[in-house]
DNA sequence: ACAGCATAAACAGTATACGAATTTAAGGTC
DNA sequence: GACCTTAAATTCGTATACTGTTTATGCTGT
């Protein structure tokens, strides 16, 4: 028998909400509200209250006066959890180096294929999609859990801002060529090349930030 | 008017209980009730059930088929908090090297008197809360929220390890060196200096872990 | 005495209900 | 028509009640 591990209506709905704000179905406009969700789901409002205050006190969401929203990130806060990315990633990464399996390797082969095969067709939804799994892969293969889970508490912040400065056609060429060179590196196990790298990509991603960030202002008044 | 915030009850009981964990007031033997605890604050089992479900999921308290109990740390565990702590504190510390106020370094020299003075002592107390006074001070400091929040996470889990450590004279000794020198560094606000010293702290614990780690593998069979 | 089963106690999860706070809407006054 | 007051609606926090599951207890038979 599986012995299915009794799953709480809770963490089914948990489950169900995180996967929704990682996936990115959720906009800034929406607004979760207990009681219409709990109407969806044909249960109580307990539940579904324990799983929209547990997101909340991990930050995929934020608690108004009038039910859940998404998070509003500051410019700040983007930057701070930048800093965080720069300390920890590379190590992790080079962690990970070791410790990937030759399926793993295959899979962020064709996860990379995926990816460069943007630039012709310039679907940008498919290589956020290509972008995730890639993340996703050899997160799943760093064997130090607690660093794993701290790396992935900030992981929908990572995605929103992602999300907004992949526009930039420079910036996509910049993140395709470095999937390209992070298959390279993560298949040659060799850790310092890999955490070097890592870095080269987190400091990218802050610099498409703030590329996008001054454009915005200078647009925008 | 100082318009209060307005405390909710669960957010009362949760930083009551926050706070008996992280001054190490509780024991593994303890066995934490909404019921029974309700009862003491003449409320419903609700408050007092979100207050220990969020300690649950930050870590603090784990939750078994028969109410709450502090977490058992595996070695595993530890060694990996110990590698998260030489991934962020080092460059946390030295962010908050720059931002301490006169104000701060006063009550950091204060601890370190008090540290000190343990050594003739030999109030192991005393130094465990030193030596909490001064990690409190410094991390209050670090500008970047979210890498303080992140350090914050895994505070319980280093109190109860540093009180298994600190019943050997040579880690004492070692300890009270270091906050001596911390005080000098942090004065000296030169963030590579006090990088590397806290970089040294974090091995030093460490180390000290190992030590009664194998001292006690040998001992006990 | 002890294995095995039945029964009770303890506890977490969920349901339902009520009250308080706050936002939105409505109505009235100048 | 702008502004203040008041009423209604919305939503959260808390209380109480019920259910199911797990652990402890006690009983029975051999």
């Amino acid at each position: 028998m599986p012995n299915q591990p009794k799953r709480h209506i809770k963490d089914v709905i948990y489950d169900e909400y995180l996967g929704r704000i990682q996936r990115g179905e959720l906009t800034h406009e929406d607004r979760l509200v207990d009681t219409t969700v709990a109407a969806e789901f044909n249960v109580s409002r307990m539940p579904v209250r324990d799983a929209f205050m547990r997101l909340a006190h991990e930050g995929y969401l934020a608690s108004s006066t009038r039910g859940f929203t998404l998070p509003e990130l500051t410019h700040r806060q983007i930057l701070e959890i930048f800093e965080l990315r720069r300390l920890l990633e590379p190590r992790a990464a080079a962690l990970a180096a070791y410790a990937l399996t030759d399926e793993d390797l295959a899979s962020l082969e064709h996860a990379v294929d995926l990816s460069e095969s943007t630039i012709a067709s310039g679907d940008i939804a498919l290589l956020f999609n290509a972008s995730e799994m890639i993340r996703r892969t050899w997160l799943s293969a760093v064997p130090n859990i607690e660093l794993r889970d701290t790396i992935l508490r900030y992981m929908a912040q990572i995605q929103a801002v992602r999300m907004a400065t992949l526009h930039d056609t420079a910036s996509q060429r910049t993140l395709v060529s470095l999937h390209r060179q992070m298959l390279t590196v993560f298949s040659s196990r060799k850790g310092v090349d890999v955490e070097l790298l890592i870095l080269r990509f987190v400091l990218a991603g802050e610099e498409s930030y703030l590329r996008a960030h001054n454009t915005r202002a200078e647009t925008a008044p």
